[in-house]
DNA sequence: AAGTACTTCAACCGCGCGAGC
DNA sequence: GGCTCGCGCGGTTGAAGTACT
């Protein structure tokens, strides 16, 4: 049995509302109610499918509808609910008053999307993604990606090469940031082990963990991450703002191996005052510096990380 | 200034579900 | 239980706007 077209498609007029039809709507429904929407539109003299009529009235012309830019809120409970219903639109819409599903779907896929890619959260789980297998996860890194400027490059194997490499090179400090983040708050976790295994040292013997663990660190929760470029290979050092205000060095590691630096040329130029990391006299300048809490609640751009 | 590429979001489409007969 | 109908949902499309070259 095949079902019944809504409408018939040569009768009735597709495409943007107009003012006028958009007045005749309104009207009808504020006189009325919507009542059917099959045949709403004839009552009201619209040449429009009801369910044209529905979706412009629930997505656009109801009084209700509060228009303009999420705010910073906003998107943090939609990415709380999205984590816990996953795209269950309207069932989120439900918890954003003056907010449509179709807003909220057109905003997720357009702005949180992308931001959420950036940092390494999954999409689906929204945990960290903790496969380092980056040729496998390129096309969606890609899509990341896509628009972003990367200067003038004209080989694109060099173009891909060196983003592989910077992509590489943010997905390891994210899941750097993770680890230490849940290690401050569980010492004892296998979290430790996979730290190990990230940075190819042990850093509990280094003495790593139990620098983050002093009650004067581990209570700030705000860490720096700072990355060294000498010759071929990359440092890293991870910092602490203590409660006193001072930025402490926890931990520091060369002979990071296996991954490439990306953007050489850019990661000779320090991007910071070299005397604020005075206590590194072995090593470069630093080449890079992230704020981890402000790449989780501000949110970053590739073109931050790159330029 | 013109052409092109990219982004945004309103609108559409097809499908599934539940109510009523 | 099976069928029809209306509604609502999630995915997709494409026009319009904006940015870039």
């Amino acid at each position: 049995m095949v079902r019944a077209p809504c409408c018939d498609k040569a009768e009735v007029k597709r495409g943007p509302w107009t003012a006028e039809e958009d007045g005749k709507l309104k009207e009808f429904i504020e006189k009325h109610g919507p009542g059917n929407w099959r045949y709403l539109p004839k009552k009201a003299g619209l040449k429009r499918c009801g369910k044209s009529c529905r979706l412009r009235w629930t997505n656009y012309l109801r009084p209700d509808i509060k228009r303009g830019k999420f705010s910073d809120d906003e998107e943090r409970l939609i990415i709380h609910l999205h984590s816990v219903l996953g795209n269950k639109w309207s069932m989120i819409a439900t918890n954003l008053p003056g907010r449509t599903d179709n807003e909220i779907k057109n905003y997720w896929n357009t702005h949180i999307r992308k931001k959420l890619l950036m940092m390494g959260i999954d999409l689906v789980t929204h945990q960290q993604r903790t496969d380092l297998d980056i040729l496998s996860n390129l096309p969606s890194l890609l899509t990341a990606v896509n628009g972003l400027n990367l200067g003038n490059i004209t080989n694109p194997l060099e173009s891909a090469l060196r983003l592989q490499a910077d992509v590489a090179h943010l997905a390891r400090m994210n899941l750097i940031k993770n680890l230490v983040q849940a290690i401050s708050l569980d010492p004892l976790s296998t979290n430790v082990d996979a730290l190990n295994s990230v940075l190819g040292c042990n850093a509990l013997q280094a003495g790593f963990v139990s620098n983050l663990c002093q009650p004067n660190f581990s209570n700030s929760g705000i860490y720096n991450f700072n990355t060294f470029n000498q010759e071929s290979d990359i440092s890293y050092e991870i910092c602490c703002l203590a409660s006193d205000g001072t930025d402490n060095s926890l931990f520091n590691i060369s002979q990071v191996p296996s991954l490439v630096a990306a953007s050489p040329e850019e990661m000779a130029q320090p991007a910071v005052s070299p005397n604020k990391y005075s206590n590194l006299s072995s090593l470069s300048e630093p080449s890079e510096t992230l704020n981890l809490t402000d790449l989780v609640d501000e949110g970053f751009s590739w073109k931050d990380i790159l330029e």
